[in-house]
DNA sequence: GTTAAAATACGCAATTTAGCGTATTTTTTT
DNA sequence: AAAAAAATACGCTAAATTGCGTATTTTAAC
Protein backbone atom coordinates (compact mmCIF):
# COMPACT_ATOMS: atom_id res chain seq x y z
CA UNK A 1 0.00 0.00 0.00
CA UNK A 2 0.94 3.52 -0.78
CA UNK A 3 0.50 6.17 1.92
CA UNK A 4 -0.54 9.68 0.68
CA UNK A 5 -1.55 12.46 2.68
CA UNK A 6 -3.70 15.75 1.11
CA UNK A 7 -3.07 19.04 2.50
CA UNK A 8 -4.81 21.80 1.27
CA UNK A 9 -6.61 24.50 2.52
CA UNK A 10 -9.80 24.11 0.34
CA UNK A 11 -11.95 21.11 1.59
CA UNK A 12 -13.59 20.57 -1.55
CA UNK A 13 -10.24 20.61 -3.75
CA UNK A 14 -9.15 18.09 -1.10
CA UNK A 15 -11.62 15.50 -1.63
CA UNK A 16 -11.81 16.22 -5.07
CA UNK A 17 -7.78 14.73 -5.27
CA UNK A 18 -9.09 12.09 -2.67
CA UNK A 19 -11.88 10.94 -5.75
CA UNK A 20 -9.28 10.93 -8.21
CA UNK A 21 -7.26 8.79 -6.78
CA UNK A 22 -9.94 6.73 -5.19
CA UNK A 23 -10.01 3.58 -7.96
CA UNK A 24 -6.43 3.02 -7.83
CA UNK A 25 -6.13 0.18 -4.87
CA UNK A 26 -2.53 0.53 -3.70
CA UNK A 27 -3.24 3.87 -2.49
CA UNK A 28 -4.11 4.85 1.17
CA UNK A 29 -5.24 8.31 2.00
CA UNK A 30 -4.02 8.61 5.39
CA UNK A 31 -4.87 11.92 6.35
CA UNK A 32 -5.88 15.49 4.85
CA UNK A 33 -3.99 18.71 5.99
CA UNK A 34 -5.15 21.68 5.64
CA UNK A 35 -2.32 24.01 6.02
CA UNK A 36 1.97 23.68 6.12
CA UNK A 37 1.07 23.59 10.05
CA UNK A 38 -1.46 21.51 10.55
CA UNK A 39 0.63 19.05 8.12
CA UNK A 40 3.56 19.10 10.49
CA UNK A 41 0.92 18.72 13.85
CA UNK A 42 0.05 15.36 12.18
CA UNK A 43 2.94 14.26 10.88
CA UNK A 44 4.60 14.44 14.45
CA UNK A 45 2.22 11.83 15.21
CA UNK A 46 2.78 9.82 12.69
CA UNK A 47 5.11 10.41 10.01
CA UNK A 48 4.69 6.29 7.76
CA UNK A 49 3.80 8.45 5.01
CA UNK A 50 5.05 7.62 1.60
CA UNK A 51 4.12 11.11 -0.48
CA UNK A 52 2.38 14.18 0.13
CA UNK A 53 0.71 16.17 -2.46
CA UNK A 54 0.92 19.92 -1.25
CA UNK A 55 -1.29 22.70 -2.15
CA UNK A 56 1.37 26.13 -2.58
CA UNK A 57 -1.06 28.73 -1.40
CA UNK A 58 -2.23 27.98 2.14
CA UNK A 59 -3.18 29.93 5.36
CA UNK A 60 -0.73 29.61 8.32
CA UNK A 61 2.07 28.20 6.31
CA UNK A 62 2.21 28.03 2.62
CA UNK A 63 3.00 24.49 0.57
CA UNK A 64 6.80 25.91 0.16
CA UNK A 65 7.46 26.49 3.62
CA UNK A 66 5.99 23.39 4.90
CA UNK A 67 8.04 21.98 1.96
CA UNK A 68 10.64 22.85 3.15
CA UNK A 69 10.39 21.59 6.83
CA UNK A 70 9.33 18.10 5.81
CA UNK A 71 11.96 17.28 3.61
CA UNK A 72 14.54 18.74 5.91
CA UNK A 73 12.87 16.19 9.21
CA UNK A 74 11.70 13.33 7.14
CA UNK A 75 13.82 13.42 3.95
CA UNK A 76 12.70 10.34 2.92
CA UNK A 77 8.96 11.42 2.43
CA UNK A 78 8.32 11.90 -1.46
CA UNK A 79 6.44 15.71 -2.25
CA UNK A 80 4.34 16.85 -5.29
CA UNK A 81 3.50 20.01 -5.94
CA UNK A 82 -0.45 20.42 -6.51
CA UNK A 83 -1.47 23.72 -7.57
CA UNK A 84 -3.77 25.80 -9.96
CA UNK A 85 -0.68 28.47 -10.80
CA UNK A 86 2.27 28.08 -12.97
CA UNK A 87 4.27 31.19 -12.10
CA UNK A 88 8.06 30.72 -12.20
CA UNK A 89 8.47 31.88 -9.27
CA UNK A 90 6.38 29.23 -7.40
CA UNK A 91 8.30 26.44 -9.31
CA UNK A 92 11.46 27.66 -8.64
CA UNK A 93 11.06 27.94 -4.69
CA UNK A 94 9.24 24.51 -4.75
CA UNK A 95 12.07 23.46 -6.60
CA UNK A 96 14.64 24.85 -4.07
CA UNK A 97 12.31 23.80 -1.19
CA UNK A 98 13.39 20.13 -2.72
CA UNK A 99 10.08 18.97 -3.98
CA UNK A 100 10.07 15.80 -6.02
CA UNK A 101 7.29 16.64 -8.75
CA UNK A 102 4.95 19.81 -10.00
CA UNK A 103 1.60 19.21 -11.20
CA UNK A 104 -1.41 21.21 -11.90
CA UNK A 105 -4.32 20.61 -10.20
CA UNK A 106 -6.10 20.06 -13.56
CA UNK A 107 -4.41 16.88 -13.67
CA UNK A 108 -6.25 13.37 -14.45
CA UNK A 109 -6.27 10.76 -12.24
CA UNK A 110 -4.39 8.63 -14.53
CA UNK A 111 -1.40 11.28 -14.92
CA UNK A 112 -1.51 11.96 -11.19
CA UNK A 113 -1.94 8.18 -10.37
CA UNK A 114 1.36 7.59 -12.54
CA UNK A 115 2.79 10.68 -11.42
CA UNK A 116 2.81 9.01 -7.85
CA UNK A 117 4.21 5.50 -8.97
CA UNK A 118 7.25 7.63 -10.90
CA UNK A 119 7.67 9.33 -8.17
CA UNK A 120 8.25 6.72 -5.40
CA UNK A 121 10.26 4.86 -8.06
CA UNK A 122 12.78 7.73 -7.78
CA UNK A 123 12.13 9.99 -10.72
CA UNK A 124 10.35 12.96 -10.74
CA UNK A 125 7.48 14.28 -12.89
CA UNK A 126 5.86 17.38 -13.81
CA UNK A 127 3.31 18.50 -16.39
CA UNK A 128 4.83 19.69 -19.77
CA UNK A 129 3.97 23.62 -19.10
CA UNK A 130 5.95 23.33 -16.02
CA UNK A 131 8.82 21.14 -17.93
CA UNK A 132 9.15 24.07 -20.25
CA UNK A 133 9.77 26.61 -17.58
CA UNK A 134 12.41 24.33 -16.00
CA UNK A 135 14.06 24.52 -19.09
CA UNK A 136 13.77 28.40 -19.79
CA UNK A 137 14.89 28.90 -15.75
CA UNK A 138 18.18 26.54 -17.18
CA UNK A 139 19.09 28.24 -20.05
CA UNK A 140 19.49 31.54 -17.86
CA UNK A 141 21.39 30.76 -15.28
CA UNK A 142 21.06 34.75 -13.93
CA UNK A 143 17.99 33.64 -12.59
CA UNK A 144 20.11 30.95 -9.92
CA UNK A 145 22.04 33.92 -8.48
CA UNK A 146 20.15 36.01 -6.63
CA UNK A 147 18.97 34.41 -3.28
CA UNK A 148 16.43 37.39 -1.78
CA UNK A 149 16.70 36.46 1.93
CA UNK A 150 20.78 37.08 2.15
CA UNK A 151 20.84 37.22 5.97
CA UNK A 152 22.80 38.68 8.24
CA UNK A 153 24.67 36.74 11.27
CA UNK A 154 27.64 38.78 11.99
CA UNK A 155 30.16 36.24 12.27
CA UNK A 156 33.45 37.88 12.84
CA UNK A 157 36.52 37.07 11.20
CA UNK A 158 38.19 34.29 12.90
CA UNK A 159 34.36 32.19 13.28
CA UNK A 160 34.16 32.42 9.27
CA UNK A 161 37.73 31.07 9.53
CA UNK A 162 36.86 28.46 11.51
CA UNK A 163 33.87 27.57 9.22
CA UNK A 164 35.88 27.63 6.37
CA UNK A 165 37.62 24.68 8.11
CA UNK A 166 34.92 23.11 9.56
CA UNK A 167 33.26 22.36 6.37
CA UNK A 168 36.26 21.20 4.86
CA UNK A 169 35.50 18.20 7.05
CA UNK A 170 38.35 18.55 9.64
CA UNK A 171 38.01 17.69 13.38
CA UNK A 172 38.85 20.36 16.33
CA UNK A 173 42.24 19.38 17.37
CA UNK A 174 42.94 19.51 13.38
CA UNK A 175 41.90 22.76 13.36
CA UNK A 176 43.11 23.79 16.28
CA UNK A 177 46.67 23.06 15.15
CA UNK A 178 46.16 24.90 11.91
CA UNK A 179 45.21 27.96 13.60
CA UNK A 180 47.61 27.95 16.22
CA UNK A 181 44.89 27.87 19.00
CA UNK A 182 44.11 25.81 21.70
CA UNK A 183 41.12 22.98 21.29
CA UNK A 184 39.29 25.01 23.93
CA UNK A 185 39.25 27.86 21.75
CA UNK A 186 38.47 26.39 18.70
CA UNK A 187 35.02 24.33 21.09
CA UNK A 188 34.10 28.04 22.08
CA UNK A 189 34.00 29.59 18.39
CA UNK A 190 31.98 26.62 16.88
CA UNK A 191 29.30 27.25 20.42
CA UNK A 192 29.21 30.81 19.28
CA UNK A 193 29.04 30.34 15.52
CA UNK A 194 26.22 27.78 16.47
CA UNK A 195 24.10 30.17 18.33
CA UNK A 196 24.49 32.78 15.61
CA UNK A 197 23.33 30.71 12.79
CA UNK A 198 20.92 28.75 15.27
CA UNK A 199 22.14 25.62 14.69
CA UNK A 200 22.89 22.61 16.51
CA UNK A 201 25.69 20.47 14.87
CA UNK A 202 28.65 20.91 11.84
CA UNK A 203 26.40 19.94 9.14
CA UNK A 204 23.67 22.40 9.51
CA UNK A 205 25.96 25.22 10.61
CA UNK A 206 27.77 24.20 6.87
CA UNK A 207 24.40 24.19 4.89
CA UNK A 208 23.14 27.59 6.53
CA UNK A 209 26.56 29.06 5.68
CA UNK A 210 26.45 28.25 2.50
CA UNK A 211 23.18 29.07 1.52
CA UNK A 212 23.62 32.37 2.70
CA UNK A 213 26.74 32.64 0.86
CA UNK A 214 29.03 33.29 4.17
CA UNK A 215 31.53 30.58 2.75
CA UNK B 1 -0.68 16.64 -40.62
CA UNK B 2 2.50 16.62 -37.95
CA UNK B 3 5.85 16.38 -40.20
CA UNK B 4 8.64 14.68 -38.14
CA UNK B 5 12.61 13.95 -38.68
CA UNK B 6 14.50 11.02 -36.99
CA UNK B 7 17.99 11.69 -36.50
CA UNK B 8 20.29 8.87 -35.61
CA UNK B 9 23.09 6.64 -36.78
CA UNK B 10 21.71 3.20 -36.24
CA UNK B 11 19.32 2.56 -39.09
CA UNK B 12 18.14 -0.51 -37.37
CA UNK B 13 17.05 2.23 -33.88
CA UNK B 14 15.45 5.46 -36.72
CA UNK B 15 13.33 1.97 -38.02
CA UNK B 16 12.27 1.29 -34.14
CA UNK B 17 11.11 5.01 -33.70
CA UNK B 18 9.33 5.26 -37.43
CA UNK B 19 7.45 1.76 -36.18
CA UNK B 20 6.94 3.48 -32.83
CA UNK B 21 4.90 6.24 -34.39
CA UNK B 22 3.52 4.47 -37.27
CA UNK B 23 0.15 3.86 -35.95
CA UNK B 24 -0.63 7.46 -35.13
CA UNK B 25 -1.98 8.89 -38.47
CA UNK B 26 -1.53 12.47 -37.79
CA UNK B 27 2.37 11.67 -37.63
CA UNK B 28 4.11 11.98 -41.04
CA UNK B 29 7.78 10.79 -41.13
CA UNK B 30 9.48 13.22 -43.87
CA UNK B 31 12.83 11.91 -43.68
CA UNK B 32 15.87 10.12 -42.00
CA UNK B 33 19.38 11.98 -41.31
CA UNK B 34 21.93 9.78 -40.13
CA UNK B 35 24.03 12.25 -38.16
CA UNK B 36 24.10 16.21 -37.75
CA UNK B 37 26.03 17.19 -41.03
CA UNK B 38 23.67 14.79 -42.72
CA UNK B 39 20.19 16.75 -41.05
CA UNK B 40 21.34 20.24 -41.64
CA UNK B 41 21.68 18.95 -45.30
CA UNK B 42 18.57 17.63 -45.26
CA UNK B 43 17.06 20.67 -43.96
CA UNK B 44 18.70 22.99 -46.05
CA UNK B 45 16.61 21.49 -49.43
CA UNK B 46 13.45 21.26 -47.16
CA UNK B 47 13.07 22.89 -43.69
CA UNK B 48 9.28 22.42 -43.85
CA UNK B 49 9.66 20.23 -40.36
CA UNK B 50 7.62 20.63 -37.51
CA UNK B 51 9.62 18.96 -34.89
CA UNK B 52 12.96 16.61 -34.91
CA UNK B 53 13.73 13.41 -32.86
CA UNK B 54 17.37 13.52 -31.79
CA UNK B 55 19.95 10.82 -31.18
CA UNK B 56 22.84 12.20 -29.65
CA UNK B 57 25.61 10.24 -29.79
CA UNK B 58 26.94 10.09 -33.69
CA UNK B 59 29.12 10.55 -36.17
CA UNK B 60 30.31 13.47 -37.84
CA UNK B 61 28.18 15.93 -35.86
CA UNK B 62 26.67 14.62 -32.65
CA UNK B 63 23.35 15.52 -31.46
CA UNK B 64 24.01 18.73 -29.49
CA UNK B 65 26.01 20.63 -31.78
CA UNK B 66 23.27 19.74 -34.16
CA UNK B 67 20.43 20.82 -31.83
CA UNK B 68 22.30 24.73 -31.63
CA UNK B 69 22.55 25.01 -35.10
CA UNK B 70 18.71 23.84 -36.46
CA UNK B 71 17.40 26.25 -33.58
CA UNK B 72 19.74 29.01 -34.93
CA UNK B 73 18.69 29.01 -38.20
CA UNK B 74 14.59 27.58 -37.81
CA UNK B 75 14.12 28.32 -34.22
CA UNK B 76 10.43 27.32 -34.70
CA UNK B 77 11.32 23.85 -34.93
CA UNK B 78 10.62 21.24 -31.96
CA UNK B 79 13.12 19.64 -31.13
CA UNK B 80 13.27 16.60 -28.69
CA UNK B 81 16.38 14.18 -27.39
CA UNK B 82 16.08 10.90 -28.02
CA UNK B 83 19.14 8.78 -26.43
CA UNK B 84 20.15 5.75 -24.21
CA UNK B 85 22.03 7.66 -22.31
CA UNK B 86 20.71 10.16 -19.58
CA UNK B 87 23.85 11.38 -17.83
CA UNK B 88 24.50 14.92 -16.83
CA UNK B 89 26.41 15.84 -18.76
CA UNK B 90 24.25 15.37 -21.93
CA UNK B 91 21.32 16.55 -20.49
CA UNK B 92 22.50 19.82 -19.38
CA UNK B 93 24.31 20.26 -22.89
CA UNK B 94 21.02 19.24 -24.39
CA UNK B 95 18.88 21.74 -22.93
CA UNK B 96 21.72 24.31 -23.15
CA UNK B 97 21.41 24.04 -26.88
CA UNK B 98 17.74 24.46 -26.98
CA UNK B 99 16.29 21.18 -26.71
CA UNK B 100 12.36 21.53 -25.93
CA UNK B 101 12.59 17.89 -24.78
CA UNK B 102 14.55 14.73 -23.17
CA UNK B 103 13.38 11.19 -23.72
CA UNK B 104 14.80 7.49 -23.50
CA UNK B 105 14.90 5.70 -26.30
CA UNK B 106 12.81 2.89 -24.24
CA UNK B 107 10.04 5.26 -24.10
CA UNK B 108 6.73 3.67 -25.48
CA UNK B 109 4.87 4.34 -28.40
CA UNK B 110 1.87 6.03 -26.42
CA UNK B 111 4.33 8.28 -24.53
CA UNK B 112 6.40 9.40 -27.93
CA UNK B 113 3.57 10.65 -29.43
CA UNK B 114 1.76 12.35 -26.05
CA UNK B 115 5.47 13.91 -26.01
CA UNK B 116 5.47 15.00 -29.85
CA UNK B 117 1.65 16.77 -29.12
CA UNK B 118 2.77 18.42 -25.81
CA UNK B 119 5.75 19.71 -27.47
CA UNK B 120 4.22 20.80 -30.30
CA UNK B 121 1.15 22.55 -28.17
CA UNK B 122 3.94 24.53 -26.41
CA UNK B 123 5.14 22.76 -24.07
CA UNK B 124 8.04 20.24 -22.91
CA UNK B 125 8.43 16.79 -22.26
CA UNK B 126 11.19 14.51 -20.20
CA UNK B 127 11.29 11.18 -18.76
CA UNK B 128 11.07 10.83 -15.13
CA UNK B 129 14.46 9.86 -14.74
CA UNK B 130 15.66 13.00 -16.57
CA UNK B 131 13.30 15.14 -14.58
CA UNK B 132 14.81 13.84 -11.39
CA UNK B 133 18.45 14.86 -12.51
CA UNK B 134 16.97 18.32 -13.74
CA UNK B 135 15.68 19.48 -10.70
CA UNK B 136 18.84 18.31 -8.83
CA UNK B 137 20.84 19.80 -11.12
CA UNK B 138 18.80 22.77 -10.43
CA UNK B 139 19.18 22.49 -6.16
CA UNK B 140 23.40 22.27 -6.88
CA UNK B 141 24.12 24.55 -9.34
CA UNK B 142 27.89 24.40 -8.69
CA UNK B 143 27.02 20.51 -10.39
CA UNK B 144 26.71 22.85 -13.86
CA UNK B 145 30.88 22.63 -13.60
CA UNK B 146 32.28 20.00 -14.94
CA UNK B 147 32.17 15.96 -13.85
CA UNK B 148 35.36 14.38 -13.03
CA UNK B 149 35.91 11.29 -13.03
CA UNK B 150 33.03 9.26 -11.69
CA UNK B 151 34.13 6.50 -9.45
CA UNK B 152 32.80 3.03 -8.78
CA UNK B 153 31.50 2.70 -5.51
CA UNK B 154 28.70 0.18 -5.31
CA UNK B 155 26.65 1.87 -2.40
CA UNK B 156 23.15 -0.09 -2.01
CA UNK B 157 20.13 1.21 -1.97
CA UNK B 158 19.80 1.13 1.10
CA UNK B 159 23.10 2.63 1.70
CA UNK B 160 22.36 5.18 -0.41
CA UNK B 161 19.09 6.27 1.33
CA UNK B 162 21.07 6.21 4.48
CA UNK B 163 23.37 8.90 3.41
CA UNK B 164 21.10 11.24 1.82
CA UNK B 165 19.62 11.18 5.23
CA UNK B 166 22.51 11.84 6.58
CA UNK B 167 23.23 14.64 4.09
CA UNK B 168 20.65 16.93 5.57
CA UNK B 169 21.98 17.15 9.04
CA UNK B 170 19.90 14.27 10.39
CA UNK B 171 21.49 12.41 13.52
CA UNK B 172 21.42 8.73 13.76
CA UNK B 173 18.50 8.45 15.88
CA UNK B 174 16.35 10.70 13.48
CA UNK B 175 17.47 8.63 10.51
CA UNK B 176 16.15 5.32 11.94
CA UNK B 177 12.65 6.82 13.16
CA UNK B 178 12.69 8.08 9.24
CA UNK B 179 13.55 4.72 7.95
CA UNK B 180 11.51 2.55 10.74
CA UNK B 181 14.70 0.88 11.76
CA UNK B 182 16.91 0.31 14.86
CA UNK B 183 19.93 2.91 15.26
CA UNK B 184 22.16 -0.06 15.46
CA UNK B 185 21.26 -0.70 11.39
CA UNK B 186 22.06 2.85 10.60
CA UNK B 187 25.18 2.78 12.32
CA UNK B 188 26.08 -0.42 10.64
CA UNK B 189 24.74 1.09 7.33
CA UNK B 190 26.94 4.10 7.91
CA UNK B 191 30.32 2.13 8.87
CA UNK B 192 29.75 0.13 5.74
CA UNK B 193 29.46 3.69 3.70
CA UNK B 194 32.51 4.62 5.13
CA UNK B 195 34.63 1.69 4.04
CA UNK B 196 32.75 2.10 0.75
CA UNK B 197 33.86 5.23 0.25
CA UNK B 198 37.19 4.98 2.16
CA UNK B 199 36.27 7.91 4.41
CA UNK B 200 36.19 8.34 7.99
CA UNK B 201 33.35 11.03 9.12
CA UNK B 202 29.69 13.01 7.41
CA UNK B 203 31.22 15.67 6.26
CA UNK B 204 33.86 13.70 4.27
CA UNK B 205 31.23 11.15 3.14
CA UNK B 206 28.48 13.52 2.05
CA UNK B 207 31.27 15.31 0.18
CA UNK B 208 32.71 12.59 -1.73
CA UNK B 209 29.25 11.42 -2.52
CA UNK B 210 28.35 14.22 -3.91
CA UNK B 211 31.21 15.41 -5.85
CA UNK B 212 30.77 11.56 -7.44
CA UNK B 213 27.00 12.43 -7.68
CA UNK B 214 25.79 9.41 -5.46
CA UNK B 215 23.91 12.18 -4.04
C1' DG C 1 41.70 56.18 28.12
C1' DT C 2 37.61 53.84 28.94
C1' DT C 3 34.30 50.64 27.05
C1' DA C 4 32.77 47.09 24.17
C1' DA C 5 33.66 43.38 21.23
C1' DA C 6 36.47 39.66 19.86
C1' DA C 7 39.63 36.15 20.70
C1' DT C 8 41.62 33.19 23.73
C1' DA C 9 41.27 29.19 27.08
C1' DC C 10 39.52 25.46 30.49
C1' DG C 11 36.38 22.47 33.07
C1' DC C 12 32.35 19.47 33.46
C1' DA C 13 28.64 16.68 31.65
C1' DA C 14 25.92 14.71 28.17
C1' DT C 15 25.29 13.25 23.62
C1' DT C 16 26.67 11.63 19.27
C1' DT C 17 29.85 9.33 16.25
C1' DA C 18 33.07 5.96 14.88
C1' DG C 19 35.43 1.39 14.73
C1' DC C 20 35.29 -3.53 15.38
C1' DG C 21 33.17 -7.92 16.09
C1' DT C 22 29.36 -11.03 15.59
C1' DA C 23 24.99 -12.92 14.05
C1' DT C 24 20.39 -13.62 12.04
C1' DT C 25 17.10 -12.82 8.46
C1' DT C 26 15.73 -11.45 3.86
C1' DT C 27 16.53 -10.84 -0.93
C1' DT C 28 18.86 -11.72 -5.09
C1' DT C 29 21.64 -14.38 -8.07
C1' DT C 30 23.36 -18.50 -9.92
C1' DA D 1 18.22 -25.66 -4.19
C1' DA D 2 22.38 -23.51 -2.94
C1' DA D 3 25.28 -19.60 -2.60
C1' DA D 4 26.07 -14.76 -2.35
C1' DA D 5 24.73 -10.21 -1.28
C1' DA D 6 22.06 -7.03 1.29
C1' DA D 7 19.64 -5.68 5.24
C1' DT D 8 18.83 -6.13 9.85
C1' DA D 9 20.47 -5.80 14.82
C1' DC D 10 23.32 -5.60 19.16
C1' DG D 11 27.42 -5.22 22.31
C1' DC D 12 31.70 -3.04 23.60
C1' DT D 13 34.90 0.77 23.49
C1' DA D 14 36.97 4.96 22.20
C1' DA D 15 36.85 9.30 20.15
C1' DA D 16 34.63 13.46 18.90
C1' DT D 17 31.10 16.78 19.37
C1' DT D 18 27.91 19.73 21.73
C1' DG D 19 26.13 22.68 25.57
C1' DC D 20 26.92 25.56 29.42
C1' DG D 21 29.57 28.22 32.61
C1' DT D 22 33.50 31.07 33.61
C1' DA D 23 37.55 33.93 32.87
C1' DT D 24 41.60 36.40 30.94
C1' DT D 25 43.78 38.88 27.26
C1' DT D 26 43.81 41.39 23.02
C1' DT D 27 41.80 44.45 19.70
C1' DA D 28 38.68 47.91 18.07
C1' DA D 29 35.51 51.72 18.87
C1' DC D 30 34.01 55.87 21.08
Amino acid sequence: MIKVAIVDDNTFLQKAIQDKLIFFNEIEIKFKANHGQDLLDKLDKNHNIDLILMDIEMPKMNGIEATEIVKSKYPQIKIIMLTVFDNDENIFKSIKAGADGYLLKEVNPEELHNAILETLKGGAIMTPSIALKTLKLFRNPELFEDIPNQEEYNLTTREIEVLEQLSKGLKYNSIAENLFLSVGTIRKHVENIYNKLQVHNKLEAIQKAKSNKII
